[in-house]
DNA sequence: CATAAACCTTACTGTAAGTGTAAGGTCAAG
DNA sequence: CTTGACCTTACACTTACAGTAAGGTTTATG
């Protein structure tokens, strides 16, 4: 399988595969004599695994840590449980930061009604004249 | 006033009222003799207003944009309150994806009792392989 | 007076996670 | 035989800074 049909199968831009590959996320693949890279099942299933992370906004770091856990079969998952709730905890908190400035803006947005940047009450709020 | 004391007054760091000189968000403060920078009142309510248009995640690329309009005293300021109304769009969208993000978390995290990697529920969903 | 701590300066590099672009090689179809 | 769709590498760009090096200045202290 080339890199542009591991693209479509896998959602990833042909890009980032490279990109991957780069930082060492994906092994080095296969090459066939024009020089291509020809990819085996394996690394399919690892790039869906490494974007379904990255749909969970796991960070790269963390996605090779996981891989690493997997690779030893025996090993206890209990890194995996914490990785994950650990990520579970960052989203927690950036949502309560975001709901938090979502008050302020809403309540900027609705504070003026002039026409004239001079006498622009959401801009006086920003500078702190208010 | 010196670069520091700016820094502790705006609560922006020195490096940072750098960098927004280099990327003209300031202009360039006058200098003294010995070459170090000399802010003036102007130089310090600049500086608040970007910080709390920061603080709201606006873009540089949009604060700049803010500071123009405000230069014509005259302007509408109906470019200010879509500016906000946007931003406050965005950040109504990330919520809503990240809460969305917290459930997928948070049916992962509860997913699995096992100890050991190879019969771990996490990874095999995360693999796909259910 | 010497010197050390606390400032200040510029310039370059690194961060995260890719995306954009250039310049060129390969392959299948018409 | 050439056009278009692929493939390759390598380098630059993005955002909003932070880190570090290497050096000059000022101030406080012994």
């Amino acid at each position: 399988m080339k890199i542009n049909q591991l693209s479509k199968f896998s959602q990833v831009l042909s890009k980032t595969i490279r990109y991957y590959e780069d930082i060492a996320l994906l092994p080095k693949p296969a090459r066939n004599s024009n020089g291509y890279r020809e990819y085996s099942a394996d690394d399919v299933e690892r790039l869906i695994f490494i974007r379904r992370c990255r749909e969970l906004q796991i960070p790269i770091v963390q996605i090779k840590l996981l891989i690493q856990v997997q690779s030893d079969n025996t090993s206890s998952c209990h890194e995996v449980d914490l990785l994950i709730e650990q990520q579970l905890e960052k989203v927690r908190k950036t949502i309560s930061e975001l709901t938090q400035l979502e008050k302020t803006l809403h309540a900027l947005a609705t504070s003026c009604s002039k026409d004239i940047v001079g006498d622009c009450v959401i801009l006086k709020n920003l500078k702190g004249n208010i």
